[in-house]
DNA sequence: CGTCCCACCTGATTGC
DNA sequence: TGCAATCAGGTGGGAC
């Protein structure tokens, strides 16, 4: 399910509550597609290992390791549908539980994923994520991610390989909120738009990370993911509806693939 | 390489 | 009520 701001929350949830931990064993479902690196590797490099911290790159939660002065990070995408929880042990496990690394202590934690969009993988140096940094990019950077290119705005926004950790709720929320039909060319917009984009893109996603820190327990306990809809979208989701500036009927179109909202009248 | 489109999955919701 | 169609917050690969 999530975007950056529901990864954000969920790595540092996991974080204070794992950091320090060894993890004793590790079981994985043998459901080929979870995992991008060869099960028993996961196993041989999750196994004795000290978490050190876990944090977020673009939609990846990545958990820094230590065994033996040998560092290695273990990566988790949730896809659409993945959760990483932390549980007591005797805690019956939610159905399609695809990964359980068993801590010192009895506790586990355990990637369930229904839809297995999600990956687990390892690596053995810093993962760095495809792209650039959202929440800290500055004018002159973003503009240059978007120059010369043909493809929509909102398209462009979702390529994990220009910025990473948008998806496709703050991607319209964001276009939104700059006044930007997402259909635009990218290469077309002008710098003065681009500025605003950048601006409101960090402002909602800076205001989603503040809201879905208050419900951590939430997320990373059995709850999943019921924070999230705390956050009030103005367009995400609301097709049809009257517009929360204009009053006109929200448009829903499809661009690059992806379900996609805006006002006609207040996005040009 | 840039762009477009579809496949990959299950579950919840909508519509007949 | 019941069942089928539709849709979902993400990627990655193949075609052009």
């Amino acid at each position: 399910m999530p975007e950056l701001p529901e990864v954000e929350t969920i790595a540092n949830g996991v974080n204070a509550r794992v950091r320090g931990a060894r993890i004793v064993s590790v079981w994985t479902s043998g459901k080929p597609q979870t995992f991008k690196s060869p099960e028993v590797e996961i196993e041989a490099v999750l196994t004795g290992s000290v978490i050190e911290g876990v944090r977020r790159v673009g939609k990846t939660i990545v958990v820094s390791l230590q065994k033996k002065n040998q560092k290695a990070e273990f990566l988790v995408h949730l896809g659409m549908t993945g959760r990483l929880l932390v549980a007591e042990g005797d805690i019956p496990k939610p159905a399609h539980t695809h990964a359980v690394l068993t801590l010192a202590d009895g506790r586990e934690v355990r990637f369930v994923d229904p839809r297995r969009f999600g990956r687990l993988s390892v690596l053995r140096e810093a993962y760095a994520g495809p792209g650039v940094e959202p929440t800290t990019i500055g004018d002159v950077e973003f503009a240059a991610l978007f120059k010369g290119r043909k493809i929509a705005i909102k398209a462009a926004l979702l390529n994990q390989s220009l910025l990473h950790g948008v998806g496709n709720i703050y991607a319209d929320e964001s276009l939104f909120r700059a006044g930007i039909r997402p259909t635009r060319p990218a290469g077309k917009l002008t710098y003065a738009e681009l500025g605003r984009l950048r601006v409101e893109l960090q402002k909602v996603l800076a205001r989603a990370i503040k809201l879905g820190g208050s419900s951590v327990s939430d997320y990373v306990d059995a709850e999943g993911m019921s924070g999230y809809f705390q956050i009030e979208h103005a367009v995400y989701g609301r097709g049809g509806e009257p517009c929360k500036v204009c009053g006109t009927p929200i448009k829903k179109i499809v661009v690059g693939g992806r379900g996609t909202h805006f006002c006609p009248v207040c996005q040009h």
